[in-house]
RNA sequence: GGCAGCGUAGCUCAGUUGGUGAGAGCGCCGGAUUCAUAACCCGGAGGUCGGCAGUUCAAAUCUGCCCGCUGCUACCA
């Protein structure tokens, strides 16, 4: 029997400067869920990458003096750092320059055209270079310019200049009844909720045809058959995870992979992903992603970054500072998946001390010690007969871990490790009130039972804490005399055999402090 | 302006269709304990549930208005 497959997608990177804590978040998350669904015996197919066309990279580029290629390949180079060092377990890195993408996307093209949706048109507008986007007259705002004069600005504050071009449109206005008809039969189509009632609407009030190629520069794909005209970057960005369903490379448009299960996105780019998408993907002929998760935003201290304000902060760094594992702790269980959320060094510190240090490694260290001082570092037997202490322990491992199970099959990874802190305060709980330290002065036996009892519990709360804290929880189970192929959660309800010779136990979560 | 959501202990949040004394985690204080990373375990303090007015025998939970915040969307200057 074959393993179910997955297919998973984080947005693309757009590389006109370094990564930030946002691109770290997504990847983190992304992430989190593929290790998941690997464990959970699933083949998955995980796609990262960077989203390399457009005109805002090709200024760039003309400002750095470099070629646009040059300029890309330079740029993208902390982004695949980055996710290296993040432990990211992608299955391809793509980048919108590769060859095959090219040929995906020309080919997409081709087919969006035989079936009547594309057509030439001119487009004339108020285009603000820096978002590369077209505003209504109305939506834009007035300022003053440093010599005083009025100026027309975008909603977000860049400049606009009137622009008049001749430009390929996507029949948009065709596709309202169908995309209504899929929001409507799909309710899961877009999450959270919140985020599917407002495209919802967006839909609902009607659709305009869409400017799908440009002439003002050439930093792009091709238009077949019109190479004047450069494709619109998110007919480009989108079709990444077309040429990513692809193993071969091939750049065909029947990658095996395809249909996507899940496409992780930001908040701001759910229109692209469940409108313009789904249309693009209808128009071709193909199938349609299962679901798109839109996430929230990281605040400082609840403050946006900015450069501005200068609180931009280095997710390297902080992955350096803090440990891959802590942040990767941190940012799933202090931020609900899909809310914005808030993070400072001192909730890393507090969060993580509380939860990894007092929490899951120290009832490792202290059940693992006790082994090691009073039982050769030997597993010892478990208990014949569950005595009460027992069945309330297992009652509690029972709920908690079909808790966490429901929690991250429906994508939220926060109720997952809240799920889990309550199998870890059950494991601590149950420890304290056999207190197996008095038992090895009075009744060996029953002592060796107990921490026989805590060091499975402690074994299945690590093997879940698996996806989100990759590499302390690889030690952990060698410590805890986990064999490596029975780590997946098909090996959750076996224990480790008595008899077996544990390492030394050292501590996996040291605390930690601001200062240090 | 319209639509949607939110505003509950210092912090992050739970609170089904209104009904026994308003909860959890973290933080804080106290106790107990010593296996453990001053950790764990037990206990405690802290809230006029944004404000006002209603409906009801009874509202954090329903209605109206107001204040504040967020998102989507429209439009006037």
């Amino acid at each position: 029997m074959s393993k179910p497959r997955f297919y998973l997608t984080t947005a693309i990177a757009y590389p006109n400067g370094r990564p930030h804590m946002g691109h770290a978040y997504e990847a983190i998350a992304s992430d989190v869920i593929a290790r998941f669904k690997r464990l959970d015996g699933h083949e998955v197919r995980f796609l990262t990458g960077t989203d390399e066309h457009g005109l805002k990279i090709d200024q760039a580029a003309r400002a750095a003096g470099m070629a646009p290629k040059d300029y890309v390949d330079q740029m993208v180079a902390p982004f695949r750092s980055l996710d290296e060092q993040l432990g990211i377990s992608f299955d391809r890195f793509i980048r919108t320059t590769d060859a095959d993408h090219k040929a995906l996307v020309q080919a997409l093209w081709q087919r969006m055209a035989a079936n009547g949706d594309l057509y030439l048109g001119r487009y004339e507008g108020w285009y603000s270079v820096r978002d590369e986007a077209y505003y209504d007259a109305a939506e834009l705002i007035e300022a003053q310019d440093a010599a005083g004069a009025t100026v027309k600005l975008s909603p977000q504050g860049t400049p606009v200049e009137w622009t008049v071009e001749e430009s390929w449109f996507f029949r948009l206005s065709a596709y309202q009844e169908r995309l209504l008809a899929l929001f409507d039969g799909q309710p899961d189509f877009i999450q959270p909720q919140s985020r599917f009632n407002e495209m919802r609407a967006f839909v609902a009030g009607g659709l305009t045809d869409l400017s799908v190629s440009r002439t003002s520069f050439d930093w792009g794909i091709p238009v077949p058959g019109d190479e004047r005209h450069v494709m619109y970057v998110w007919l480009d960005a989108l079709a990444n995870y077309l040429t990513g369903a692809d193993g071969s490379g091939r750049g065909g448009l029947d990658g095996e992979w395809w249909p996507a299960d899940l496409h992780i996105v930001g908040k701001d780019v759910v229109r692209f992903h469940t409108v313009y998408w789904p249309a693009f993907l209808i128009s071709a002929g193909l199938s349609l992603p299962k679901t798109v998760f839109g996430h929230g935003f990281l605040l400082n201290r609840g403050e946006k970054m900015s450069k501005t304000l200068g609180n931009v902060v280095d997710p390297a760094e902080m992955a350096t500072r803090f440990g891959v594992d802590r942040l990767r702790w941190f940012l799933c269980r202090e931020v609900a998946f899909g809310d914005d959320g808030s993070y400072s060094d001192e909730a890393i510190v507090e969060r993580t001390n509380a939860d990894l240090a007092n929490g899951i490694g120290n009832l490792a260290q202290r059940s693992l010690s006790m082994v090691a001082k009073n039982l050769g570092g030997v597993m010892p037997t478990r208990a014949g007969a569950p005595g009460e202490t027992e069945v309330r322990l297992k009652e509690a491992f029972l709920a908690g871990s079909e808790a966490y199970f429901g929690a991250m099959n429906g994508l939220a990874l926060h109720k997952a490790l809240d799920a889990l802190m309550g199998m870890v305060a059950a494991a601590n709980g149950y420890f304290a009130e056999n207190a197996p330290w008095a038992l090895a002065k009075t009744d060996v036996t029953r002592m060796a039972e107990v921490l026989a009892a805590t060091l499975d519990a402690t074994r299945r709360i690590v093997i879940l804490a698996q996806p989100f804290m990759p590499a302390s929880t690889a030690q952990l189970l060698d410590q805890l005399g986990v064999a490596e192929d029975a780590r997946e959660f098909s090996g959750f309800n076996t224990a480790v055999d008595a008899g077996v010779q544990l390492p030394p136990p050292a501590g996996v979560f040291p605390r930690i402090t601001l200062e240090g």
